[in-house]
RNA sequence: GCCCGGGUGGCGGAAUUGGCAGACGCACGGGACUCAAAAUCCCGCGAUCGCAAGGUCAUGUGGGUUCAACUCCCACCCCGGGCACCA
């Protein structure tokens, strides 16, 4: 008997597989089209690991089933390969990125082609190719154009180990997300993308959209959406007042004092009336050197200033009220200011310091509390009923919100306004390994894009790839380069030096997919128009707050300037879901330095790439945290060796077995429900099950075993062909090798996917369940659809639960259909 | 602090959404085959009492709803993730 070799299976098929084409999706194609998408690798020099292949092999488990079905399926594959390691490897080694990601991604291309995934390989994209980022340079013109993109100076985050400036996305509580170093404030003109003019729409579009609840709520906290108002306070002497954002308008007349963040242009302009003015400059100095670590540290005591010399008045009690800085009061949310009062725990902790006078205007419905609280005692943040508020008191919080910003606004003092979390989105880099920002600076004319015939602005070679101490990226010290014309005065004019960030090349690139070798347009409007939108994208939770909204936005974007067809819509991902995690051995994090990375050549090597397949998706559910276990590959691979043995035999009945026959049907209508809803591993347990039920069924037979030769009892050619076929997308190697062995035509992958027959699925014969006060203490075999009746007399009829019942008469009787029946005595 | 997940045998996990808790796999124990081992196959495998039939207890903890709770409600504990001075 033929042993499984999978290793001799497995590569043969590969070859057959792409050299036939069959995975190449088709433009235009009268089948329903359907675009399969998972975030694109970034390749590093480390390969790939078991983690980083689940979701590769759980959407081919996906894709392979939706050919099956008919579809004109779109399962493309690229690389992000602009960033940091790659750069950082460079500077180490000396070697140009560009080789190095040619080396990386001949890598991945290997390791992925070995898992047998069925990718269309033609349409490959790299963001590094000139010819991919003329387009990323493209879209970062026309949102300069379209008044998106900006140069400011601001204070960024500067990592002073990566030298590099970092968006807010990329710092992890104070610490920069590649290498942990503190991250500092450092004040750098930049350009910034106006992702906040989409706020709004990012937040509201998510109705349109099928993401995991959580992922929506990542989202919405991201974009931080809150409705309140602006309200001005007068300034004694001045004839502008400071605006106030705030959402709880209903504390307005316990609000006893103005706090004005560090930044506060009030400062500045109304610096000779400050009479404490050094002290205060003091201050502001100090906070602005605070690392946001520690400013965010809610533990620390709370700190500020009193602006002497200035007064403002509340303008709901008329009041005067002093006016403060503390640097808990940040610049960029709402106007930098906030009115202080006691229903806010660091206005309560920082007046109780200062001594600055406090009132409150809220009540609690606790009675005992609301006295500490009236007391002020302690600090009550929540909504209540309204005192020492005029006319308002007695009202309820919500209620009085509306009715106090009313008043106020005939008076024109306030006015509703919604506020947004989100900030506009950092878009330099002052490193060498991005693409390029297409700009030119003119002393006389300005900031001028790069004509768009003069696309791509390619990365010029240069000596060292570090950035500089000043923080410039290293295509600054380039002279020939950076020196242009201006195209407007033709006086001398400087290049832009910065670079883009990672995330400019995958905000776009599946829409290159549809159409990477286009040199006219980032893709073909009709050709967009056919598989445009995703339908189904699947990533990594990490990416929830950063790619995804990025790439939202831009799709938004160019569906505004109708470098998107209009028909697709503003969503570009129908349907998003996420994958888990694999872990090492005893649910640690893989990585390099704890050594516990698994390699997936070494497991496809040892059991081959099917078992390695049918382990990811059999390990734990998909969207879930897993640890690898070595040890139980091998189950996965005893799995798919009792298929080859039970198979690599003549299958030759014309009809199968009755019992085998439901639970096919029954395994056909589980797999497919199970891959569609991603419940892979159930999915292949059933496939287990039914291989067992087969097997054992065989052996009942009493075939010989000495022989070696095990009758094919059981199934049927044609029912075996349809288990072939839901096997294939979890061991497409196996299930091929199969069909061929079995003497079958054409490719297995190319074949219909089965239907189940629902008649099959209802069983003959059933167990009843038989409880006594809601326990089981019988279970009868009964024919299906017995009525009530029946099934009591059945159950009353049984030894077991006559015993249990004895002389009582049963006070209720419960029954379900088929399935129980519960006597209460 | 706030917002999401999650807690089930020795381990990874199942449980059609309120109806047999522990499917499937690993590990472990016993047996068959073998001169022997590996491989393979069969049996067992939550705890506890019992020779057994069978009983009792058990899904993080404590309460509740129900004929019936891993599943629903309330309170609490623990683990993972996200956000974090957002006015």
């Amino acid at each position: 008997m033929k042993r499984y070799n999978p290793q001799q299976i497995e590569k043969k098929w590969q070859e057959k597989w792409y050299k036939s084409g069959d995975f190449k999706a088709k433009n235009f194609s009268k089948k329903k089209k359907f675009y399969l998408l998972f975030e694109f690798p970034y390749p590093s020099g480390d390969g790939l690991h078991v983690g980083h292949c689940r979701p590769y092999i759980g959407l081919d488990v996906i894709a392979r089933k939706k050919r099956m079905q008919g579809y004109n399926l779109l399962f493309p594959i690229g690389w992000d390969a602009f960033g940091l390691p790659t750069e950082n490897y460079a500077i180490k080694k000396g070697i140009h990125p560009v080789l190095a990601t040619k080396k990386n991604t001949d890598n991945f291309r290997k390791q992925m082609k070995m898992l047998g995934l069925s990718l269309d390989w033609a349409r490959e994209v790299n963001t590094t190719d000139p010819k991919y980022y003329k387009w990323t340079q493209w879209i970062f013109i026309k949102l300069f154009e379209n008044g998106l993109a900006y140069k400011d100076k601001m204070l960024v985050n500067w990592c002073p180990k990566d030298k590099i400036v970092l968006a807010n996305e990329e710092v992890i509580s104070g610490k920069c997300e590649r290498c942990g170093a503190d991250v500092e404030k450092k004040e750098k003109e930049q350009w910034l993308i106006r992702i906040t003019n989409y706020a709004e729409r990012l937040l509201e579009d998510l109705n349109m959209v099928d993401y995991p609840e959580r992922v929506k709520i990542q989202q919405k906290d991201w974009i931080g959406k809150s409705e309140g108002a602006i309200v001005k306070f007068p300034v004694e002497g001045f004839e502008d007042p400071i605006e106030v954002f705030t959402t709880r308008i209903d504390t307005i007349f316990s609000g006893t004092y103005l706090i004005l963040s560090p930044g506060h242009k009030f400062i500045e302009r109304h610096k000779d009336k400050i009479e404490n003015l050094s002290q205060v400059l003091e201050y502001i100095k100090k906070a602005k050197n605070t690392p946001d670590i520690e400013r965010s540290n809610l533990e620390k005591d709370v700190t500020g200033i009193e602006l002497k010399g200035v007064l403002a008045r509340n303008p709901a009690t008329n009041e005067e009220m002093p006016i403060w800085v503390a640097d808990f009061v940040l610049e960029q949310y709402g106007t930098g200011a906030v009115f202080a009062d006691a229903h806010d725990k660091r206005d309560f902790k920082l007046a109780k310091k200062y001594g600055i006078p406090l009132r409150t205007s809220i009540i609690p419905k606790d009675e005992e509390f609301s006295h500490k609280v009236k007391n002020l005692e302690e600090c009550y943040e929540g909504e209540g009923v309204l005192h020492n508020s005029m006319q308002f008191d007695g009202l309820e919080s919500s209620e009085a919100k509306t009715k106090i910003i009313l008043w106020l606004k005939e008076k024109n003092l306030a006015n509703t306004k919604t506020s947004y979390k989100l900030r506009d989105w950092i878009f330099s880099r002052q490193h060498y390994w991005g693409e390029p920002i297409p700009m030119i600076f003119c002393q006389n004319c300005d900031w001028q894009t790069i004509s768009e015939k003069d696309l791509p602005v390619e990365l010029p070679n240069v000596k060292k790839y570090q950035p500089t101490d000043t923080g410039e990226s290293p295509l600054a010290s380039i002279e020939k380069w950076v020196n242009v014309k201006c195209k407007k005065c033709g006086g001398p004019a400087k290049r832009e030096t910065d670079t883009m960030p990672n995330w400019a090349g995958s905000n776009w690139y599946f829409l290159r997919y549809t159409d990477p070798k286009n040199n006219k347009a980032l893709a073909d409007n009709k050709i967009l128009k056919y598989w445009l939108p995703v339908d189904w994208y699947n990533g990594g939770m990490e990416h929830t707050t950063l790619h995804l909204l990025y790439s939202r936005f831009i799709f938004k974007f160019l569906y505004d300037i109708l470098a998107v067809p209009e028909s697709v819509g503003s969503e570009p991902y129908k349907k998003r879901t996420s994958h888990g995690v694999i872990l090492g051995e005893g649910g640690i994090k893989m990585s390099k330095s704890r050594g516990n990375v698994v390699n997936p050549d070494i497991v496809a090597k040892q059991y081959g790439s099917d078992t390695l397949r049918v382990y990811e998706m059999f390990i734990g559910p998909f969207e879930q945290q897993i640890p690898w276990d070595q040890k139980g590959v091998v189950g996965c691979r005893r799995f798919l060796e009792k298929v080859y043995n039970l198979t690599h035999n003549k299958i030759s009945k014309s009809e199968s077995d009755e019992s085998l026959k439901i639970l096919l049907n029954k395994t056909i209508k589980k797999v497919g429900e199970d891959i569609e809803l991603m419940k892979f591993n159930t999915a292949v347990s059933s496939l287990m099950e039914f291989v067992n039920e087969w097997s054992r069924l065989q052996i009942n037979r009493g075939s010989s075993k000495k022989s070696g030769q095990i009758s094919s009892v059981g199934l049927s050619k044609k029912d075996f062909k349809k288990f072939l076929v839901i096997l294939s997308p979890f061991a497409p190697h196996l299930a091929e090798e199969l069909w061929k062995v079995v003497g079958f035509a054409g490719f297995c992958s190319q074949q219909k996917w089965p239907k189940y027959n629902e008649k099959l699925l209802k069983e003959e014969k059933v167990f009843i369940i038989v409880q006594i006060n809601g326990k089981v203490r019988d279970k009868i075999q009964a024919s299906s659809g017995l009525t009530q009746g029946e099934a009591e007399n059945l159950a009353l009829d049984s030894k077991k639960i006559k015993e249990w019942v004895k002389e009582n008469k049963p006070k209720k009787i419960i029954f379900i259909q088929d399935k129980l029946i519960n006597i209460v005595i």
